[in-house]
RNA sequence: UGGGUUAUUGUGUAAAGGUAGCACUACAGAUUUUGAUUCUGUCUGUCUAGGUUCGAAUCCUAGUAACCCAACCA
């Protein structure tokens, strides 16, 4: 613990202002706009955004960017914060952008006043036409020249609802010969007779992103307002802005956003998997949404610690998902309760043990001696897993076949003697002897196996629905491939077990509950679980080196 | 053809002119009543070409590549 970790870019900026005395303390935001589901891409802007301020001291506010009525909704505002709390985080103030619609109003006045705002009739493809391109210049609209006074007017005007939505903009009057295309007389407001979602019918017109955003920055006294790369060229805007309205100067920082393999994460593909079918949800387990990952069983530590190894910097980034998984075990393995589940159920017998007789076997519920311990009930028949059998083993094969011995994982070795097949040439039956002296915990018998393999009494057996996931998207990079990226999508990215043998303590499994089915996996309880019938959602497989063993063949 | 941003191993991220480190992945081995966990080890990297310097990932010059910018979206 000694070991000093290195800072990241914004960090740095943050201890050289504190060391100049630039700040006393610091205030940070995150800004979502409440019109979709955060995501994994968004909590390492919040693990940034709330991470910086309880290392550094000061405060981190939450605040929607609502100034576009069309595209949002309170039921995004509610999810957004259950994200949020859920990941962890303890917003200081809850804040919105429609909150300063007046004072934004106002700061769009002292524009007009100080000259540097007009109102345009130009129509939007007009507007387009004299904005030029990024290699030839823009032209000035013929309505740029209008007074202070004229503009005053037909600003009011538009407020009062006297025009129709695109009839009049209002422009800040910068340079139409600027290379960034941004500072070519952004539009800063524009009419739209849209009831919104907190102001409800009292304005018909709103502020666009850049007269908003940095202005509630300023009002909130934002120190260091954290974005990601695509906002850079807003920069030069947002430091104009301010200046000509002499408000608190927050600064804008830009890093570069998260990307990760075998997923999107912009929220149009995300919508347009929802809207199609291809999940069940905005919280589908196999979504990349924190609602989906929450679902599928991901804990919030492990997505905090994830958003901290990955660093944050300014390249183009591609995360390796195996990270976040390494980062999800690492967790799922110091808390998930272990227990014995069957997916694909084949039927064993045990020839010398008594019939009807149940013995109720001692086991621990976890590695760490704190998690305590359980009994399972034993007896004469059993299912285990249809893959632990082998007709004719494979090399290196330590898992039943004829004439081989495995562990039964908390009770007897056992002895593969004969077995049967059904009709149709499949495995039905397995026959088995077992050693009474070999019993878990006090095994006299000397005989040591390589196998332990996992099993359920069958008569003691609950069950349950399991699904199984799989990866969304079959590309490593889907938004790089040539064509749609729904060309890209697993076909096999869900399997559902209907009927899976689980222990008969699963049968008072809890929503919070994290287990890992023995050699299967990390799960946790579904929200679809109602009136006793238990489903199951596989959160993360186990690593598993005897399927790379196979493959290698 | 304009402007901006970025380039370190398979992936991500450190190194502020002085040993290119760390994590993930992959691979090999040890331990294991989970082929898990744990432990040990291995793993061809500074975009290119010049230059400055005793010494360059870092400084200079010239290139190259990737990403972003022409919504009344954020």
């Amino acid at each position: 613990m000694s070991e000093e970790k290195s800072l990241n870019f914004i960090e740095e900026i943050i201890e050289n202002d504190l060391a100049e005395g630039k700040y006393k303390s610091i205030i940070t935001r995150f800004p979502p706009e409440p019109n979709g589901y955060l995501h994994i891409g968004h909590s390492k802007s919040i693990c940034l955004n709330f991470g910086l301020t309880q290392k550094y001291g000061g405060s981190t506010n939450l605040r929607f960017d609502d100034t576009n009525p069309v595209t949002e909704d309170t039921e995004y505002v509610e999810s957004i914060k259950e994200d949020i709390k859920w990941l962890g985080f303890n917003w200081s103030n809850e804040y919105y952008a429609s909150d300063y619609f007046d004072q934004l109003f106002e700061y769009a006045v002292t524009l007009i006043k100080k000259g540097f705002a007009y109102v345009d009739d130009s129509t939007s493809e007009e507007i387009a036409l004299l904005k030029g391109t990024p290699t030839e210049a823009g032209k000035e609209s013929f309505y740029r020249q209008r007074t202070i006074e004229e503009n005053i007017n037909l600003f009011n005007e538009m407020k009062s609802g006297k025009y129709k939505d695109g009839e009049k903009v209002l422009r800040a009057k910068i340079d139409m010969t600027s290379s960034n295309m941004l500072m070519r007389d952004p539009i800063i407001y524009r009419i739209k007779h849209a009831h919104h979602h907190r102001t409800a019918d009292k304005w018909c017109l709103y502020p666009m992103y850049d007269f908003a955003h940095g202005q509630s920055d300023s009002i909130e006294n934002i120190t260091h307002s954290i974005c990601t790369l695509e906002f850079i060229p807003h920069r030069e805007l947002y430091d104009w802005l301010i200046s000509k309205l002499e408000i608190f100067p927050s600064h804008q920082y830009e890093f570069a956003r998260l990307n990760m393999t075998y997923t999107v994460m912009s929220k149009r593909k995300l919508l347009q998997l929802v809207k199609e079918g291809f999940v069940s949800g905005w919280d589908d387990p196999r979504m990349p949404t924190i609602c989906g990952l929450r679902r599928k069983g991901y804990t919030p530590l492990s997505i905090r610690n994830f958003c901290d190894k990955i660093g944050v910097a300014k390249r183009e980034n591609l995360i390796d998902l195996s990270l976040l998984e390494f980062c999800l075990r690492e967790d799922l393995n110091h808390i998930a309760k272990r227990v014995m589940a069957v997916l694909d159920p084949l039927k064993l017998v045990i020839t010398n043990y008594e019939d009807g007789k149940t013995e109720l076997l001692h086991s621990e519920n976890g590695p760490d001696e704190s998690m305590g311990s359980r009994e399972i009930p034993f007896s004469k028949e059993l299912w285990i897993e249809r893959e632990d059998f082998m007709e004719e083993p494979a090399k290196k094969w330590f898992r039943l076949a004829p004439g081989a011995m495995v562990r039964l994982k908390s009770a007897y070795i056992i002895k593969c003697d004969s077995f049967e097949k059904d009709h149709n040439g499949n495995v039905a039956v397995i026959h088995c002897t077992y050693f009474p002296e070999s019993k878990s915990g006090q095994d006299t018998s000397g005989i040591s196996v390589k196998g332990t393999i996992h099993w359920v009494s069958v008569i003691h057996a609950a069950t349950a629905e399991v699904r199984l996931y799989d990866r969304l998207l079959k590309s490593e990079n889907p938004a790089a491939e040539e064509g749609d990226f729904k060309d890209y999508i697993n076909p096999d990215s869900l399997e559902i077990i209907k009927e899976a043998y689980i222990e008969p303590s699963l049968s008072d499994a809890t929503f919070e509950d994290r287990f890992q089915f023995i050699r299967k996996g990390y799960f946790c309880l579904d929200k679809d679980t109602a009136n006793g019938q238990l489903v199951f959602n596989r959160t993360v497989t186990l690593k598993d080196a005897w399927s790379k063993e196979v493959k290698k063949g």
